[in-house]
DNA sequence: CCTTTGTGCAACTTAGTGGTTGCACCTCAT
DNA sequence: ATGAGGTGCAACCACTAAGTTGCACAAAGG
């Protein structure tokens, strides 16, 4: 018999932090947030000249950032510029939040624990 | 010449914030820390009960939790007992609260742009 | 002491990710 | 019309990640 591989997921409510999360991971991607909103939108090319890596890539990365909601893109002539679309980032604060307050929950009911 | 593969990470500072989130990117670890949170501390073999998965799966689960300081380990008997440590996410928002910070600076400046 | 229950470690498989290269295609300016 | 700059797409490679299996070792309890 031996149980085959299970790679699917456990969670069922579970795709748009997996996203989200797993796009955050990256330290490129978080730096090319941040040069976004600092420099303000901004094409593939020239934010890959800012990097020691290929246009490709870097055009992978904003892509992985877009699928996680965090960016969008728009089409000028020749040119795409992308744009951070920050509002996702609540959703990620909403899990931590969510999560610290079960932790205070926890906290609570052993305080309330007769010793 | 070819510039050869540049796997190294582009920004620095980056570690913790790396594992950090890489650690909540997947479903089953956020199911475990929650599951932890709830029903309190528990080890390995017992958490995979309530998952699909094998005790080594859950418990490489655990050590990715705990490399990203979420959680930590204590011997009882035979026994090791996994609990959560949620400071860390306090990291987390940090970041994130910094990035928004940069969004509403940018909100801010366009604002005050002379139309 | 021996059996049971739990943990620890290593090998292996499969799929995913981060990166590169090469080339075709579209748009603008000369 | 043609050349140059920018984008899009696909193939490919190396490494990591998520899972499995198998087995050896440690602690409790009869």
């Amino acid at each position: 018999m031996s149980r085959p591989p299970a790679r699917a997921s456990v969670t069922t409510n579970s795709g748009a932090l997996d996203t989200l999360f797993g796009a955050l991971a990256d330290p490129t991607r978080r730096l090319l947030v941040e040069r976004l909103l600092t420099k303000g939108p901004a094409t593939a090319t020239v934010l890959a000249e800012t990097t020691p890596l290929t246009r490709q890539a870097v055009l992978k990365h904003l892509q992985v950032l877009e699928a996680a909601g965090l960016l969008d893109h728009e089409r000028v002539g020749r040119e795409v510029r992308y744009r951070v679309t920050p509002q996702p980032l609540a959703t990620a604060v909403g899990w931590i939040l969510d999560t610290a307050d079960l932790w205070d929950k926890r906290i609570d009911r052993l305080r309330r624990l007769p010793t």
